[in-house]
DNA sequence: AAGGATTTCCGCAGAATTATGGGAGAATCT
DNA sequence: AGATTCTCCCATAATTCTGCGGAAATCCTT
């Protein structure tokens, strides 16, 4: 389930669209002025709707902060006036759409799952980039500097599931469902292991051991 | 993978555009200058992006030294002004495609997408060619050095899956659905048998087993 | 700074997977 | 029909991967 926060401050429009997000099972926290926003930044939620209007900080403020935080979070933008759109397509802000006002609340849910599911998805196709190392999910291949580099099915496993989280912490539990299944019923030692192994071919990523929880991959 | 290159004296849009291109697993190199992208021209990429205002070398001569070295890469012009759009559509530029500024990134990943599958399906008439093998798809036949190699109907099809996936690894489940069809129901391990054949006859063909995954063909 | 808890490191045996050789039956060709 | 090729499958060999025990190192708490 995402959480997705919306910044409005037209509160008739606010309240409308909270009842659409809710709708498809989002779980929408709502804001109405940029200050109130930008405090709730480090809360990560899945995705930001801005409006560009705003009372204190506007959205192109916003979107800054948000992005400084987390380069990844997506962004939609709302507006009315055309020459805040003419600034959100050719400034390129970062946003990941925008949506002229008036619309159809119909209109911007469908974005928002458009929208989702490519930030969320594990990418099918695409690559990932992690320092000198890139990854290609589909192919099961890593590369370091364009030298291809063996990992064996399970090694391959964890890579992509910390690749795909970079930065959330994961416990052996968490692991050893995503990599072994959950009819695995072995120690979990093996998870140690299976990081000792990657960690070993794999020596400029950063895979901290969280002291009595798990592991996670330091964003490069 | 196909590899871009991109043209467009804008540093910040040039920098989003790259990341974004990147994301879909091109490879991208990117210029600032006509000059330094014509010296590039020999590199052949499998497609140009062209800004058409450029402080040298502009857009149009740029795609007249492109389509004279190679008549068939394809191009998308950039511009923001309206006067060039007119010339690229009127004087029929050989441009591809055009696409006028200012655009979402996405707009931009579209139009590639396409205009790459156009340009380089895998052409069911036309030929693969991997080392010194050269395959004809609609004749099904391949030859070595002009030389033809026998395979069976079987070890064909098992061979046009990979030269048209080359790097990507199939799971024998793939390969089982590809090569007999959904209604095989006997063992997975005739796959085996299949890949040894075809190795066999075909032993410069890099046929690489994945332990716990399938077999994939490297790329020659 | 000590002590207990947790994690890392190491090597190897056995588990799992794949390669190979050969044979029987099916399919195809003449 | 007979001959030839093709396909499937089995048994065995070869290979690769992984889990585990235990020792060493590290981390946290007091």
């Amino acid at each position: 389930m995402h959480t997705i926060y919306l910044v409005d401050d037209e509160v008739n429009l606010n309240r409308v669209l909270v009842k659409y997000l809710e709708q498809e099972g989002w779980q929408v926290k709502s804001f109405t002025s940029g200050e109130a926003a930008a405090s709730a930044i480090i809360e990560k939620p899945d995705l930001w709707i801005l409006d560009i209007m705003l009372p204190d900080l506007d959205g192109f403020q916003l979107i800054k902060r948000i992005k400084a935080h987390d380069e990844t979070t997506p962004v939609i933008f709302i507006s009315a006036r055309d020459e805040d759109i003419d600034k959100i397509i050719g400034l390129e802000m970062g946003s990941d759409d925008y949506i002229a006002k008036p619309f159809l609340p119909r209109e911007l849910v469908i974005r928002v799952k458009k929208i989702l599911a490519r930030a969320y998805a594990t990418p099918k196709t695409g690559l990932i980039r992690y320092g000198d190392y890139t990854i290609y999910p589909e192919k099961r291949v890593i590369e370091e500097n364009g030298q291809e580099i063996d990992l064996t099915s399970k090694e391959y496993d964890l890579l992509i599931l910390f690749a795909t989280q970079i930065g959330t912490p994961m416990s052996r539990e968490q692991i050893l469902v995503s990599v072994w299944g959950d009819d695995y019923f072995g120690s979990d030692r093996v998870v140690d292991d299976l990081v000792r192994r990657v960690r070993k071919k794999l020596s400029k990523l950063e895979l901290e051991t969280i002291y009595g929880i798990g592991y996670r991959l330091v964003a490069a």
